[in-house]
DNA sequence: GTGGTCTAGACCACA
DNA sequence: GTGGTCTAGACCACA
């Protein structure tokens, strides 16, 4: 039985993003299982659930599913949903996956000239009033 | 004369970034208006020059050369190089250009559960270590 | 330039194994790489030739060949063909592609009860007799 | 009575071979037959036997059965352990059973550029080498 | 019920 | 020209 059923709607696909849907729920699944929102062993929705709940394309969906199974997060269950598998591969912590997103603003806050205080000041702006990250 | 003749190393182009190579480009060339380091009537250097610096093709300099100056931040100078315009159209502040990078960190540190001071933390430990910010 | 222009007759793809036609692809790539018939910097055929040869939708080739490069073995190229890799990711030599056919073999000879002797003979058998591999 | 009580673990499934597990079951089956380790009359493991010894679903042992049963291979008798049928439908000959995986090799070893001596070393130091068959 | 594979065809970004 | 993404819809294997 799901240890953890996991609902359709715990996930932000948005089709006019640059980001492909398919990488949007990658990063997303990656970043539940980093969080320890999902653990080993925890059921993720039916490709059916997600593509309906967000009108998208079952395969597209899958692919994202498949792409995850071959580096190891994820593991297929012949006939059963897919979970998050025992021991995720190279399990990167948080601060690890938001290597990426640091890295870039610190690389254009740079450029843009700004001091370290301004910088500081700019996120925490951004944090305090950005309530609804979504879309 | 070129006011400040900008070396074409001064940008870093890699083709190994999900960027493509003339949005990276353009991207540069913006922040250095901002930042004040290219101003109205800078030349910029030749395509050819960029080019052959970064091994990149041509046509993938021209064009973000052509975006920006059908933008209105360019100029073209018949037989010579092009220059920074005169009134920079919708010169963004730094701040303003520093939005996406800041909202999409702080969307991916929500997701992966960080605190406002985790984040801030670990935003000042990459701005302080990671001095080279190239490749 | 393609320092090998591989055709796309070069390969074998049956609809009816039961191997999936992506997969048999993808298997046949890395056996032509692990060959040295396929070296770092060839090109290969482009997703349309290969599809419009073998009568396959572009999506089949294009899944096999994403595949290969989230691996390491391909790598993209922006505007033009995909080729095979620097330096192929973990590049096994062509006896250790060989070995799940050999251990399967071996494993299911012994099941049937068959010699040392017993079984060489019949491989031989069929390498000398076998000579169309195809179908 | 079991002329032969065959041990619930004379048999291999492994989940996380690409066969599948009613498959593995069906072909291991059939080749101890071939293989004269089960004769018509000797008795199989019961499905409930094989379910909880490899912690398989009951559903896919009663698969593999009902397929060999319809196959005239096995026999259903009414409250009692399935059995080796009487006289064994077209039972092959070992070699035709290993007819498949010799035609595998063979083509996969001349894509390769594998000669004949050198299949036949590699043949026989896995022969020699892969005592244990198992995973 | 679950996921996997494939087609036909559209549209897009990049060089 | 190149590959990437996506849809709509079909059919299949497995449990």
């Amino acid at each position: 039985m799901p240890a953890n059923p996991l609902s359709p709607a715990a996930f932000n696909l948005d089709p006019h993003l640059p980001d492909p849907i398919y990488r949007q729920l990658m990063a997303q699944i990656r970043r539940l299982i980093a969080a320890g929102q999902l653990r080993p062993g925890d059921e993720l929705p039916s490709v059916r659930a997600l593509a309906t709940t967000h009108a998208v394309n079952p395969m597209t969906i899958s692919r994202a599913f498949s792409q995850l199974e071959s580096e190891g997060v994820l593991q297929r269950n012949r006939g059963a949903a897919m979970t998050v598998a025992d021991t995720p591969v190279d399990s990167p912590d948080g601060l690890a996956l938001l290597q990426p997103a640091l890295r870039r603003l610190v690389s254009e806050a740079r450029q843009l000239g700004f001091s370290r205080e301004a910088l500081l000041l700019a996120l925490q702006d951004v944090y305090d009033n950005d309530k609804d990250p979504a879309s």
